[in-house]
DNA sequence: GTGAAAGCGCTAACAA
DNA sequence: TTGTTAGCGCTTTCAC
């Protein structure tokens, strides 16, 4: 491995011009720096970011921790967050707690170890344990869910966009619109819940609701439950999309004919959502935007720039109506069906 | 930041037993042992990971470097690599190359400059520069396609997936099948072309062949241009499932029927392609046993265990039949419709 | 079993 | 403008 001392002695100056030719830091005579890029380009030098970031006291690597790869959404947030790291210089470690708070520890472990410039985290829940990269002046941000304590988050408004997608259930006539959501300590979970349960309540209707995993077969499991028992719902406002897979997956298994004999509105709009049949309606967030904006803070905190309080901004939500909210009989052949919205 | 001296002062030892202790390598008097660790508990001590990576000259992290985060087989592969490192000691950091090779070739410094202690990649082309990475004898396997040089390579294969794929169009009686295929320089999109060629070619059939970029929107693109042909296809091959978003949704807009008026069959069992209508026929890639026998040759490399010439592990793929490959008539109601597969 | 001391490769303060 | 020097925090001989 060729180090900065082999270059300089190439280039026949110090280690030190070297440094500074390659970091163009200073003004270093053109002869020289023609000298050392020559040298450094013949012997295939690259820098060694470890002993680089040993010295400089910091790295240029941010960790993002994500709760699901799988999950769209989390993958277009990710896709924002790595284009502002890149315009700013730096790299992106994506690292995947699949909802599971050990794996989440472990990877903000890493985080504080490997001295991240910073981290960008969607907490599993809002008791995850942040105090000790707080501790080592890690800077973090937190997308998609809030913190117990208080730091700079990002979000969309759950909330609306929860209370939206039950109102579109019963303006088509649904009548008994059941919940399935995410573990009640996730706050994305919980604040899709309360509103939800806000329209409900408001009606005087049954309050049906399913905290279940935040996965494919959470989903799954949650319809099982709602329709073996006693008095399923007529329709379900669904926290988002891989839930969604999973309830779908069941509910045509069942035969139970989404948009005829069932209405669904799931938060998230999937790249599948419009696609299937019947398209469905959805609760769409800002996925890339909310990245964006939160590498965008995280930057100005690395910078030490901009207010001193910790920053929380929440994106608004956009109700997007397909089929699966329909409640009257559609058309004989499905393929052409116009929506009814 | 509290560093190894700090709690070596508190327990009143040296530097030297607090990195033994907490490395527990050697053995320690089990009393100072103690100290050492109810003051690095004390004291909230974090070992410094730059500066022990800098000491020995090596990291515990790897790279992975795909071509699509929002492709559903990438992401079950990182899952696959990702359990298999984590059991072994390593963390991943995921990099996105966007199908871009100016992506590509940055993602490759950074593990260069980092010193990662290995890299998996997904090349974008088979003419992908890995020569810097090799000359720092950086371990490196190739996953899902193959590099001009030889290294460790695991991947599915393409060309018997491709050949089942376009022979179950024809067997359903499909009689002008095109291939969607991605960049003829990645060498999955080559195979699976390939693959298409050799059935069309040995029936002497039209072969029609659209090259796009590897995503959605060149699916969508591919569909265009080969129904604003003067002789379109009757049905489609298409290489990957972001290919087959783009190229659906199309259909859709054109109200082509699929399973009816075309015939698909596409690669990749993707979670919402037994979902949608109709249900779409694929050809699964083991896309997590991929990764994590990718990670198992890593490992392997960086310990400097088992054989010294490159390993190619070539995994079989399963032809999933569905609707969307159907030529005749499907019945009145599509919701109930059985598969006739 | 423990401590002293060297040094990983680089950058930044200080001298020249 | 350039070189000399110190030192980032840790691990690992080497001596005791």
């Amino acid at each position: 491995m060729v180090k900065i001392t082999d270059v300089a002695t190439a280039a026949r100056v110090s280690a030190a011009t070297v440094s500074r030719t390659l970091n163009n830091n200073e003004k270093v005579d053109p002869a020289l720096a023609a000298r050392v890029r020559e040298a450094a380009e013949r012997l295939g030098y690259r820098p060694n970011a470890v002993a680089r970031n040993l010295r400089r006291q910091g790295t240029q690597v941010w960790a993002l921790i994500i709760t699901d790869i799988n999950n769209p959404f989390f993958t277009a947030l990710a896709r924002g967050v790595e284009d502002v790291a890149q315009e700013s210089g730096f790299s992106v470690l994506l690292c995947n707690s699949d909802e599971d708070i050990d794996k989440e520890a472990r990877y903000l472990g890493v985080a504080e170890q490997e001295r991240a410039a910073g981290v960008i985290l969607s907490p599993r829940a809002t008791t995850s344990d942040v105090s000790r990269l707080l501790a080592s002046n890690i800077p973090l941000v937190a997308v998609d869910r809030g913190l117990g304590v208080s730091v700079d988050t990002v979000r969309a408004d759950s909330v609306q966009g929860a209370v939206a997608a039950t109102e579109q259930l019963l303006r088509r006539g649904w009548q008994r619109p059941a919940c399935i959501t995410g573990p009640a300590d996730a706050e994305t979970a919980e604040e899709r819940h309360l509103g939800y349960q806000s329209v409900v309540r408001r009606l005087g209707l049954d309050e049906i609701v399913q905290h279940v995993r935040f996965q494919a077969e959470g989903g799954q499991q949650a319809v099982q439950a709602l329709f073996d028992a006693a008095a399923p719902p007529d329709s379900l406002f669904v926290a988002n999309s891989m839930l969604a897979l999973g309830a779908l997956a069941e509910l045509k298994r069942r035969r139970l004919r989404v948009g005829r004999d069932i209405g669904l509105v799931t938060f998230d709009d999937a790249p599948w959502a419009s696609l299937i049949h019947p398209t469905i309606t959805v609760v769409a967030q800002p996925a890339y935007d909310i990245g964006a904006e939160a590498a965008r803070i995280l930057v100005q905190r690395i910078r030490k720039e901009g207010p001193t309080e910790p920053q929380q901004v929440l994106f608004g939500t956009e109700l997007i109506v397909r089929q699966s909210c329909r409640r009257r009989k559609p058309h004989r052949s499905a393929d052409t069906v116009p929506s009814t919205s």
